[in-house]
DNA sequence: TGACAAAGGTTGTTATAACGGATATTCTTT
DNA sequence: AAAGAATATCCGTTATAACAACCTTTGTCA
């Protein structure tokens, strides 16, 4: 039998192993869906890294977070958090500081204008992540979690 | 309850969605999966990238391929095959030549050399993918290929 | 308390991605 | 057979990744 990945990638040959078939399944799925939601950043002319760490300091709120901590939540590691936060300082879209307290680290918050623009992405996002994966149905996409999850659990 | 991907992104919140919750998981395991592969590569000097071109060709044997066919069996679309296949000739990895009955295109084929530098990775990547994905077995990775294709199935 | 180590960011450099436009070759149509 | 469309690759430019070296500031301990 042929698989479907096996058509796309316009290959003959069966894959080497089970094993290896799922790693390449994953790396094509997750390039197909972040071609996807590229596209729909695109028109608010962020990259889905900026967007990941604009959702991260939504997320954390008043308090802001320090470029390591902002670094630890990154769905993709980030080498250069610093370069990183410039490009969307520059934009407006976060402030920073660095505290009397400890003037090591630098916190970074979202301002307004950049609450601003992820609440107009909000709907398009969520309409998007629903037309990218929705048709799995829930019982599906908890089975797919699980497995993505096992794949990073080592024990 | 908190999921393991929650706890990863030290999140408090929960997802928006069980969407949303798939896409980022994904988004995740393949770069851990990524970071893993490149790792095993560096020791080559070759990225991820550059691999992919050279099984890609290897594949394809004598007759060799085209820029464009090579970039149709990309995992990562690769917009700009030119500079790729520039630098893995370089390396003495690949040939390439315009053929006389059709100067347009550029036929790009794998060197013994090429060919050497894989045969020394098939064993290690080999151990590596049932490493990293293996422990799960083979009905679930079944199962995984399954639904990842599911997602891509748009209809 | 002064030297040294650790923590936390920043900067420099090189390589690669991303995107659009330019160029060369072939095909089509009249 | 010349014009224009289509195909296929190459190049220019800017942005981002990757990696390492390098400040600052803070903590530790003899």
């Amino acid at each position: 039998m042929v698989s479907k990945l096996q058509i796309e990638l316009k290959q003959n040959k069966p894959f080497r192993s089970l094993e290896e078939e799922a790693i390449l399944n994953i790396a094509r799925t997750a390039e197909y869906l972040n071609a996807a939601i590229n596209g729909l950043l695109k028109a608010s002319d962020l990259t889905g890294t900026q967007y990941n760490v604009l959702r991260i300091l939504r997320g954390a709120g008043e308090e802001g977070l320090s470029c390591s901590e902002i670094s630890e939540r990154m769905v993709t590691k980030e080498s250069d958090v610093t370069r990183l936060l410039d490009r969307v300082e520059n934009r407006g879209f976060i402030s920073r500081e660095r505290p009397a307290n400890n003037r090591r680290v630098v916190i970074a918050r979202i301002t307004d204008e950049g609450l601003r623009v992820l609440a107009e992405l909000d709907a398009p996002v969520d309409e998007l992540d629903r037309g990218l994966v929705g048709h799995l149905g829930d019982e599906r996409l908890k089975t797919l979690n699980e497995l993505l999850e096992a794949i990073r659990t080592i024990d």
